[in-house]
DNA sequence: CCGGCGATCCTCT
DNA sequence: GAGGATCGCCGGG
């Protein structure tokens, strides 16, 4: 259905950008904790390799949990940079992981993508992660970024363009039922209920014990 | 199935 | 100089 009246004010702020990749209808200028039950059931893509989102963590402002608590530095400067961008860092001095900034520029929020449902590019994800199970392709912060060959060269890239692409669900898709908990790893504010996920999925990086 | 620990490196105290 | 928004392996129950 070819629609001539074409791109209203109301549609993504990309839509016109050439060879811009989809940014499935987010806003990113939202809230960590509004914005990241909104990711499960979206697929992120590099390089056209990845998945559906299926677990993510909010990381706020005076969050004592997030890497932006204690200001800006050469590290987290991505958080503090415009919303719709990646932060990826470096984790146990061994893994990489991949964040999604939001909220306001300068603000320091983020959301975290912790596990994704393989869906696209299974072969090249087992090649990276030397594995054939799929359910423990991307269960995980560490594991995820592995396999889609994110390192920290995808710092501070624009997530509107490649390599990155994000596709909102098929519009006759159900809606992903989202359960929430504690955040995992942390110490500081371990109480908070900012971690997201889908309920029943087996590609979690762990069961989701919260409440819905 | 569960808990413990080493890897590995950079950041901040 | 300590300690991670982690992972995978090892050992024991």
């Amino acid at each position: 259905m070819p629609s001539t009246t074409a791109s209203s004010n109301k549609g993504p702020k990309n839509a016109c950008v050439p060879g811009a990749a989809p940014l499935a209808g987010l806003d990113f200028r939202a809230p960590a904790h509004a914005l990241a039950p909104l990711l499960i059931g979206v697929t992120l893509l590099v390089d056209g390799v990845g998945g559906r989102i299926v677990e993510t963590e909010a990381y706020g402002d005076a969050d004592p949990a997030s890497h932006s608590f204690r200001g800006r530095t050469p590290r987290n400067a991505a958080m503090f940079g415009p919303p719709g961008r990646a932060y990826v860092y470096r984790s146990y001095g061994v893994h990489w992981c991949l964040n999604l900034v939001c909220g306001a520029e300068g603000e320091g929020t983020a959301v975290l993508i912790r596990a994704l449902e393989p869906t696209h590019g299974l072969e090249a994800m087992c090649a990276r992660r030397g594995l054939q199970d799929e359910r423990l392709l991307c269960a995980g912060p560490g594991r995820l970024a592995q396999a889609l060959g994110i390192d920290g060269g995808f710092d501070q890239l624009p997530l509107d363009a490649p390599p990155f692409a994000l596709l909102a669900p098929p519009a006759d898709a159900p809606a992903p039922q989202v359960v929430s908990g504690p955040r995992i790893g942390i110490t500081r504010a371990a109480d908070v209920p900012w971690r997201f996920g889908e309920a029943g999925s087996r590609f979690l990086s762990r069961p989701m014990r919260g409440t819905g």
